[in-house]
DNA sequence: CCTCCACCGGAAAGCCGGGTCA
DNA sequence: TGACCCGGCTTTCCGGTGGAGG
């Protein structure tokens, strides 16, 4: 028996895996379609030779915001070839191009002008995109995707670019600004927000029903005939609801499930194997979180699997306790327990801990911490910081200490 | 009803690394 | 280049508090 034959002969679950994945853009989006009549209808002066508003999308993770906006662009250049209407559009993502002079030089070279990536003086930057806008006479639709994480570096160049029309004679801008980060208006200035945001759309999460829609579409694509046990599509719409609404997470679930199905080489997707799914990916992102905490945060989360693995749950003072002996050992400066006690909530928005501030009444009011996630996959992701691999030599000791209740200085 | 525990969590100031500007 | 500024992290200080026990 060959040694590929095991995989040769089991059923090819994918038609396509990359239809479940992130990047992927689909021609159809749907429950979308107000959106996209609304977001045309705004765009429609562009090839009439007027001078569209401009637009600011927003909308939690996974409403489709950007696939969204990725099709009516690529509709609207398709047309505007077809029409010679010379339009030109720019899709820009603001956490890979995240400063003004990076916005600015991607425009120069999408107009054809050659700018380093860096070394000119920024205005320098904006001056030549203003004049290859004006020589050219394009109009020029410039989406800002994520445009939250440009703002606190470079306000003034959304400011500029929204003002920059009153300084062409022949050639047009627009701006589309996206963002999902619903706080991210009250942070902009009042005057960039009024010309930024003359129009807006927003996007509201998909409900179960929606999701599965959209599931079933992309997995009529993805997967081959009957290889989906009734129910899953379901099942993962439900749960990606119930988070949110987020069409990302749902794909997601999908994916993973399809990949567990696989790796089993089980001929079907099954239920167990969307709640082996939902559980890791949990688990992948409670060790990626983990692994990129600070060193201090990280020794404060060892102290605390140590004492959980005696106790189900203990007090700040307990786990302060402990972190401090810790950082003795490895001769680490240990924080104050107010910035612990911070760290603390932190880690417990991030879920990593479940914690609830009680009174105890006589005895002091405290936040009573538990940790619901698997407290030895969060050992495992801490231990592979070689700064923490010396605590394992003190694991032992230290436990005795967390069990037998003895806290001294 | 009052006390008093053991911490919470706000305010403000200090420190530090990086970036900016003359 | 050095003065300066900024934002993030941390410390210091301190007023506040729910409820068991008196």
């Amino acid at each position: 028996m060959n040694l590929f034959d095991k995989v040769l002969n089991s059923v090819n679950i994918f038609k396509n895996r990359d239809v479940l994945r992130h990047s992927y853009a689909p021609e159809n989006l749907p429950h979308r379609e107000e959106q996209i009549r609304q977001l045309v209808e705004l765009l429609s002066p562009l090839l009439k030779g007027g001078t569209p508003s401009n637009i600011f999308i927003y909308g939690k993770t996974g409403t489709g915001k950007t696939a969204t906006v990725k099709l009516v662009l690529k509709n609207l250049e398709e047309v505007s070839k077809r029409l010679n209407a010379n339009v030109v559009a720019q899709y820009i993502n603001c956490e890979i191009v995240d400063t003004a002079y990076r916005v600015l030089a991607t425009l120069a070279k999408r107009l054809g002008k050659n700018v380093p990536m860096t070394g000119w003086p920024t205005d320098q930057v904006y001056e030549d995109v203003k004049n290859a806008i004006e020589s050219s006479g394009v109009k020029l639709l410039v989406v800002l995707d994520e445009i939250d994480k440009l703002v606190k570096r470079a306000e003034e160049a959304i400011y500029s670019l929204t003002r920059i029309n009153s300084e062409l004679e022949n050639a047009k801008v627009c701006i589309i600004g996206i963002s999902n980060n619903l706080k991210f208006k009250s942070f902009l200035d009042a005057r960039i927000l009024s010309s930024l945001s003359e129009e807006e759309l927003v996007f509201p999460p998909y409900n179960a029903l929606q999701l599965e829609d959209i599931l079933k579409q992309r997995a009529e694509m993805a997967f081959n005939e009957g290889v989906l046990e009734d129910g899953v599509i379901q099942l993962c719409a439900a749960i990606a609801a119930q988070e949110h609404g987020d069409a990302r997470k749902a794909l997601d679930l999908l994916r993973v499930s399809a990949e567990i199905a696989e790796r089993e080489s089980d001929s079907k997707i099954r239920i167990k194997h969307v709640r082996k799914a939902v559980k890791k990916i949990e688990t992948d992102y409670m060790v990626e979180t983990v692994r990129t905490l600070p060193l201090q945060t990280k020794i404060l989360l060892y102290s605390m699997t140590l004492i959980a693995e005696s106790r189900e749950k203990f007090t700040t003072g307990e786990a302060y306790c402990v972190y401090k002996k810790l950082c003795s050992k490895i001769s680490v400066e240990a924080l104050t327990q107010r910035r612990v006690s911070d760290l603390l909530s932190e880690l417990d928005s991030l879920g990593v801990i479940n914690s609830v501030v009680i009174s105890k009444g006589r005895y002091g009011r405290t936040r009573e911490i538990r940790i619901d996630s698997d407290v030895e996959v969060l050992k495992k992701a801490l231990e592979e910081d070689y700064r923490l691999q010396e605590l394992k030599k003190y694991e032992e000791e230290t436990k005795k200490i967390a069990k037998l209740e003895v806290f001294e200085f």
